[in-house]
DNA sequence: CTGAAAGCGCTTACAG
DNA sequence: CTGAAAGCGCTTACAG
């Protein structure tokens, strides 16, 4: 029913080799050949089969975001990601097929030997991943998004905490800020633990500021609780950066609640969101941006650079940059 | 490198056909030729090529989800549909591939004929959907979440507009409320118009209530500034319905900025959202919820029964349930 | 119940 | 520059 290469090449009166050479532009075919074979093509309204040059030619042109849907809490800003990386795939000619796993990591094995993907790109990269030490040996490309404890060898992208972190303090400290709370979500499940942007904006906040950490569920209902625990455990505290966006709004509101005026009695800074996330809140928020569009597309390219056997392209990792809203201000005398 | 077939059936002293009979259970193998089959299998960690399998069966067990990239913005609440449509598949034995496609629709056609996927699930539909007349005569089976103007012969799982807008309006009239506005999401590009939920809920509020219609870019910052437009176009509402994520968040702030009080000046309620989102705002807001996670799954389901040839289930139409929240009360007397 | 063989629609050495 | 042919790793009538 489909127009086949044999079709093709019937009309052209050609072999299949040589549509196949001009379809891939494989090898020089002279241009009266290739004339008829493209008017041929064109006529039937031909289209390559892609299972069967998967098949032939060992690569299936698709890609796979592996995420944890279970473990992990998916933040807002993934849907930007996830779109640009979808975006950059199909740019590049390839498709992105998303993949649900559970962090044990067994699963994935399977469904890389299905043969299915020429390559893989893993999300929410906790220190010390399972699914790294799996991938690893298995002669399938990978990148990750995010990092591990030891990156030797990996192709990754990342955010640069530090830098994002600095930006964040520094604001906070040019408006007199000295007594600055962290706030990052906790780790949810077994399967789940030392998730690599906790841990190292936590270390970087200790370094810089040697101020107090905060852990909170992440969820707005959380967030909003976090208001009053503030208030309990950092009582002189007079700015929180806070490090995921569903805390972030909840907290505002909690404070709201509690009658806290913000900017004047709290700062508030949001790290690593989105311009969107930031209008949503009352006041608007102070942000630093979270990278998501760039990593999408960087983390896409980073991995199709192993698949096509290119010399891998250095670890990159980008900060965040300051978005100021209204939410920070002089910290109070 | 990799285990294949021939492997197993060498090793078991079979034929691959025996070994193909007992891997898809096509049919009775006698037990003791099974089991050395199977110990073939376990002791060579046999894993079969799904695309020599797809090519060799014609069924790549690849399903896409298509949506428009550029052409609408995307709610928060798509996280939960696509992680549970991606779920649903990979429950089903199948992957859910992204595609991001504009709207014109030739796209589409050329990605089905590449021959990769056994179906196709369209979101964001609009009433004259120029993909559904593409997908139409291509026997290609495929599934709309939203559905468009006419439905004869289509699959669709899509959100009960009427039933979800009454009672959310039944809420607010109960309350004493007779001035209600409602406020839904402009069309913003050429290639996007007649969203089908924006229709059919403006359609259903003129019914029900014949109350005034605002229309807001979706995003916060817009709905932002609508605190003011709806003190100027609706002067003597007391209650308003929105029907955007992004909007209604940046409205509550808009509002709280103007100084008007919530629920006691104005009541908000949003629409087809999800409990994640009432709980950022301050006061936490009533909302009828987005059945997200549930048409995800019935989405995919529907389309499954059509690949795989099955009787397709009935059209399924979900209505979103109210929870109270604190956004809404008594009309003002 | 099991096997030999054709075939899915391409790609890719190898000849010429 | 072009073609004949093998092969990618399966599935599936068709025999037996």
């Amino acid at each position: 029913m489909a127009v086949t290469m044999r079709d093709v090449a019937a009309r052209a009166g050609v072999s299949i080799a040589t549509v196949s050479f001009v379809v891939n532009e494989s090898k020089p075919v002279k241009e009266p050949t290739r004339l008829r074979i493209e008017q041929a093509m064109a006529e039937l309204g031909f289209q390559r089969n892609m299972v069967a040059r998967a098949l032939a030619s060992r690569q299936t042109r698709i890609i796979a975001l592996a995420y944890p849907a279970l473990d992990h809490r998916l933040g807002w800003s993934i849907v930007d990601f996830v779109t640009s990386a979808a975006q950059a795939a199909a740019d590049a000619g390839y498709h992105l097929v998303l993949w649900p796993v559970s962090n044990d990591a067994t699963e994935l094995a399977e469904l890389v030997g299905q043969g299915l993907v020429d390559g893989v790109l893993l999300m929410h990269v906790q220190l010390d991943d399972a699914r790294v030490e799996v991938l690893r040996p298995m002669d399938i490309p990978f990148a990750l998004i995010g990092r591990t404890r030891d990156v030797e060898g990996l192709a990754y992208v990342d955010i640069d905490f530090d830098a994002s972190l600095r930006v964040a303090v520094d604001h906070l400290t040019t408006l007199g800020h000295r007594e600055i709370v962290l706030v990052t979500g906790t780790q949810e499940t077994q399967n789940f633990r030392e998730y690599g942007p906790y841990v190292r904006l936590e270390a970087a906040f200790g370094q810089v500021t040697g101020g107090p950490v905060l852990r909170c569920r992440q969820d707005p209902g959380s967030g909003r609780e976090l208001a009053t625990r503030l208030a309990v455990e950092a009582p002189t505290a007079t700015a929180v950066i806070v490090a995921d966006e569903a805390i972030s709004a909840g907290l505002v509101a909690g404070l709201h609640t509690r009658g806290t005026r913000i900017p004047t009695d709290m700062s508030v800074l949001c790290i690593l969101t989105s311009r969107d996330m930031a209008a949503m809140c009352d006041p608007p928020l102070t942000i630093v941006t979270a990278p998501g569009v760039e990593l999408g597309r960087l983390g896409v390219e980073a991995l199709l650079c192993r698949v096509q056997g290119a010399t891998p392209p250095p670890p990159v990792l980008r900060a965040g940059e300051l978005l100021p809203g209204e939410s920070t201000g002089p910290a109070p005398a």
